[in-house]
DNA sequence: TTGAAAGCGCTAACAT
DNA sequence: ATGTTAGCGCTTTCAA
């Protein structure tokens, strides 16, 4: 592999004059330039960005950290922050942390080590302690989840509004037993939307019982199956869910299959994010939109301006409920 | 960020002594060491990868091309690939090519630019002469995905084996009128696996027809319930299909159920891949189960082999056929 | 056991 | 318009 000084001196000319051809800097004659551009070409040279992140102290390179990329819900934010990255000359580091402490700690070495620029955090299982902590000296941005009482930028939706119209739905469609199938409520987004279901039950009057609220440790299609089977255990069945997220809810709606119940008729079901997976169900899933390719853009300029040294503030986006067949009897 | 001269100002030795300490060098004094701990922990010091890299010329990192994190299929695959990675202390580059040549290219380029060590290619679409050439000088490997006549060591499956067995499973389970929805031919995996199928009919003395076998251009929901639109507008409707992913069979499935149909006792269908969404369907899938995770294994440790300098050669991992409701009548 | 110094590939300030 | 040179942070050879 051929370097800078090869190409210099195949073009007989001094390495800075190469590295102004490189960095397409205006001051060079044109037949120097010819020359210059002769001799990469036949030595094939590519220039080392190791090299050139050194002397410039930038990697060009953000990092994005996400629970599992396992969960479709990413993977529309993932293609917003990439096409924006990528128009920005920033190119991304996809870090599955498994919400795995030890895993997190390498990525948050990437960048201490200054082999990333910046960090998306998607991950609500973050240790949001060290987070904050890497924010003071790092450009930091979280997207979906973030930290209420930390000082780092996000963007994400109104989860409280949103669960409160997905009960209301259910509500307006006629239903009085609604069970919550709710994440671990460590998670900001499971407080706020448990707060979201029971400010809709308490505007029309419905009772709140403890044993329609289920808490899934995990957001996988298993846990949804089992988090209904308890449902469908009690005495006093529900006869509406609303799942923290399409996952869950698929889940959900298997059971209810397997127990030759049928959706919405038996029970009907909302979920949220609303996944590709969600329009394939059978019942289709009713759910809340996120804006999720927007959110990624978002998130990525919000770091880019970060990373530049601009101030950014946390935006919240909108969110849209999709009604489907899984509430429509 | 202090850097390692002040460590070693700080420790009050040579910056060689903070690097001996920092890489295990055991010809470092007790005392010495505890000094330069010391130091390093008073300044927060950390390591620069970039100084470190370009030095040894090496980034540890892997790049991991993938047509698209959309596809479930993949996740298992990377989950193997870091986790093996991880161990052997490299860190892996998700890239989402989302089959679009300048991405491609983008990926490219970071390895060339010596910002990444080795790359496991996933992606069907990518540019085989291209990634041949990059072999010549680079450590790559391919999973799942191959170039028969190219000289890139591989990790995959018996493609045909895997087809001749899933369309064997239909006609023992009766079927004679068997269709095929496939991938664009382009593709080594669509080519083996329709040979697959027509091995399966011959052997049995069926009928092959054009009509039954549908190339779909992508392999996202929508595709498969186009594909089974196209299948039911058909004068002789055939009473099985075999679609070569379990995206497409799920779609395959949603149409079905959306013309009033039932597998699988109108249609029976079977897939392929086994993605976790499929056991969540209804009726649940049967499908071609892929060892993704030792797949994602076996192709990094391939690539770290390679990148050591040492010879890999291809290996062809087990599958299993997981029988389930869609073909159980 | 430790230190001095060269050099990895590049950019940019300064000089011409 | 072009060249010279220092230096980004680190590892490693050589010498002491």
């Amino acid at each position: 592999m051929a370097n800078i000084q090869q190409v210099a001196q195949k073009a007989g000319v001094s390495v800075a004059t190469v590295s102004r051809v490189l960095n397409k800097n205006t001051t060079v004659s044109p037949k120097t330039k010819l020359k210059v551009e002769n001799a990469i070409r036949e030595l094939n040279y590519e220039p080392s960005m190791l090299g050139r992140n050194l002397r410039n102290s930038e990697s060009r390179l953000l990092l994005v950290l996400i629970p599992s990329i396992s969960n479709p819900f990413y993977t529309e934010i993932i293609n917003g922050i990439e096409d924006t990255a990528v128009s920005n000359n920033y190119n991304i580091l996809l870090c599955d942390t498994d919400s795995n402490p030890q895993r997190e700690n390498i990525y948050f070495n990437l960048i201490k080590n200054k082999l990333a620029d910046g960090i998306i955090s998607m991950d609500p299982a973050v240790n949001m302690q060290k987070l904050n902590e890497l924010a003071a000296t790092h450009s930091i941005i979280q997207c979906s989840e973030y930290d209420e009482n930390g000082c780092i930028p996000y963007v994400t939706i109104d989860n409280e509004l949103a669960a409160y119209r997905a009960v209301k739905h259910l509500i307006q469609s006629g239903h009085k037993k609604i069970a919550l199938i709710n994440s671990d409520e460590k998670f900001l987004y499971a407080r706020q939307r448990r707060q979201g279901y029971e400010k809709a039950l308490k505007e029309f009057h419905l009772p709140i019982f403890n044993e329609w609220m289920i808490t899934s440790q995990q957001l996988g299609f298993e846990d949804g199956q089992q988090a209904m089977r308890k449902l469908l255990q009690l005495n006093e069945k529900p006869t509406a869910v609303f799942a923290v997220s399409d996952t869950l809810a698929i889940g959900a709606l298997r059971e209810i299959n397997a127990n030759q119940l049928k959706a919405p008729n038996d029970i009907a079901v909302v979920g949220f994010d609303n996944i590709s997976f969600s329009n394939m169900t059978n019942p289709t899933l009713t759910t809340i939109s996120q804006p999720m390719y927007k959110m990624g853009c978002v998130a990525a300029n919000m770091l880019i301006d970060k990373i530049k040294g601009k101030d950014v503030s946390s935006v919240i986006l909108d969110h849209e409920l999709v009604i489907r067949e899984s509430t429509l009897g």
